[in-house]
DNA sequence: TCAATGTGGTTGATAGTGTCAACTATATTA
DNA sequence: TAATATAGTTGACACTATCAACCACATTGA
């Protein structure tokens, strides 16, 4: 098999597996959404800005993810003081919750896909997953 | 670093990676169109069924990029004797030099990307992979 | 200090991706 | 031959992604 389709095959069957089970927890949002709010918690200070950044996405994207994500009470944006223009994401206690309940579904997807592997191999896969991205900068 | 992380932010950059070089070809066709291409170039006797699950998509989505292609005439369809509801899909001359181009695009990423790793390694990543892919069927 | 330039955020427009449901026509099989 | 299954088509819709224009505030340097 080819580096790129087993790279690009393993990707779509992850990313069904986590949405069918993000499915299950009836949440109503999408798998962006999701991504931003883990984002959000694990970023001090995370800004629309920063979020962008890391998630490699534009800002635009970026704004309306937030702009539902506030509107559903999930993420809640308090005024920058370093900063007039922008402003502090952070996850409301229902964001919070529902995080959490992600994170284990992400967890168990990832457990499921290395259940027969070796901690080694595994981190192998993670280093060498790695340097295939910084060679690509 | 996790592997749902490392996995991600990798094919995120594999997919920008190969989305600007192929700008370069000016072709005026998405990735998906260029997948579909490929595909349909490898799959003997291709009709728009086996296109999908092949490619893993809903055939009204591929219905839809197959249409496309035709219109573009980079594939031809011809009647299915075997089957008068479906037809066979195949490369034009002009697709089949698209096809070729893009393949070459593809290759010279994955190689940037695995510029500085030992074959033995790559293999084993290929291996990995698959075996991850299989777990979660 | 203030003018020029840069940055964070917002909005509109548009293209690409993915899914569901309904429908037609042909195949299969009971 | 009637019931059921499959291939393809179409409409509707939601999600993902990008570009460009714009406003407000920050930073910089003349």
């Amino acid at each position: 098999m080819e580096l790129s389709e087993a790279l690009f095959s393993l990707l779509h069957k992850v990313r069904n597996n986590i949405i069918q089970q993000v499915r299950l927890l009836d949440a109503d949002l999408s798998p962006m959404h999701l991504k931003s709010l883990k984002v959000i918690s694990k970023i001090t200070d995370c800004t629309g800005q920063k979020l962008a950044d890391f998630m490699g996405r534009d800002k635009a994207q970026i704004n309306r993810l937030i702009k539902e994500l506030v509107n559903q009470e999930l993420v809640i944006k308090t005024d920058n003081k370093n900063d007039g223009r922008s402003q502090i994401l952070s996850l409301s206690m229902r964001g919070s919750e529902l995080i959490k309940h992600f994170n284990k579904i992400e967890k168990q997807v990832m457990n499921t896909m290395v259940s027969d592997i070796a901690p080694e191999q595994i981190e192998q896969f993670i280093q060498l997953a790695s340097k295939f991205k910084n060679n690509l900068d």
